[in-house]
DNA sequence: ATGTCGACGTGCCGTCGA
């Protein structure tokens, strides 16, 4: 079984992209974010037709997430987190399916800080984490997936020092992450790639791609029983050097599961 | 500070968030 996670900036605007993604790697799974597109536009359709059922939370112009599944119907477990402090923010959706309880992830980016905008990450981020113990409680297979925004350590960017203060890098979101994967949790391409950099993202300014001036924002992060039956996982950089290219690249991970 | 995207409504450019 192979599940991916995908920041798709804008869903109508590169529903092509998305598309020939599917119809190539054919993953069974996959945790979209932000869709930028309201509850009703959403491609429910067009994703139908090409062999994946949903199950979305929409929002207008900003964040939106939503979960596909190539042989099963999605049951949806959540919409938010539970005591979100924003709940009109669209950022987390969960859904059970194939046995597996899937909770897809779109963490606030949390610039510039200090500021609203930080406090409001750092108060997400806890919320999140505190859904997290709860779901490991649960003694299930549960995979949480998604943009963290978060890089997790210096391996994990071109230039640390370029991002030192960034609120993707701040101290207090790699320790919510440490703490995080303190729970439990497998990081998978951590895993499989212990050494090398496995960056997810490029900014569109500065030429970030051409010179690979990466960030590994984009994480999979799989409960014990399921960290056990981790095959492989990887990035589909093409992705990104595509004309008219998301900002991310889809990460994804193969799973020793029928 | 830089400067590039997508989406939307203040509509076919300006603004916001990333």
């Amino acid at each position: 079984m192979r599940i991916a996670t995908y920041n798709i900036n804008g869903i109508n605007g590169r529903l092509d992209t998305l598309l020939a993604w599917l119809a190539d790697t054919q993953p069974d799974i996959v945790c979209l974010q932000e869709l930028k597109a309201p509850q009703a536009k959403f491609p429910e359709r067009q994703l139908k037709e090409a062999g994946y059922a949903s199950v979305w939370h929409g929002q207008s112009r900003w964040n939106g997430v939503a979960i596909l599944s190539r042989d099963s119907e999605p049951v949806l477990t959540r919409r938010g987190l539970p005591r979100d402090s924003h709940p009109s923010q669209s950022r987390y959706i969960e859904a059970a399916l194939n046995g597996l309880l899937v909770g897809c992830l779109y963490a606030p980016n949390g610039n510039p800080a200090p500021g609203p905008k930080w406090d409001y990450k750092l108060r997400w981020l806890k919320q999140f984490t505190a859904h997290a113990k709860q779901l490991l409680a649960l003694d299930v297979p549960v995979i949480l997936a998604g943009d963290y925004n978060i890089i997790p350590a210096e391996r994990d960017v071109y230039n640390p020092d370029r991002w030192r203060n960034d609120a993707l890098f701040l101290p207090e979101v790699r320790k919510a992450y440490a703490s995080l994967l303190k729970q439990g949790w497998c990081d998978a391409i951590a895993t499989i790639h212990p050494d090398k950099p496995v960056y997810t993202f490029w900014d569109y300014l500065r030429q970030a791609w051409e010179r690979n001036a990466g960030l590994r924002l984009d994480h999979l992060l799989l409960s014990p029983g399921l960290a056990a039956r981790l095959k492989d996982a990887g990035v589909n950089r093409v992705m990104r050097g595509r004309p008219k290219a998301s900002d991310h690249a889809p990460a994804w991970i193969a799973l020793d599961i029928k």
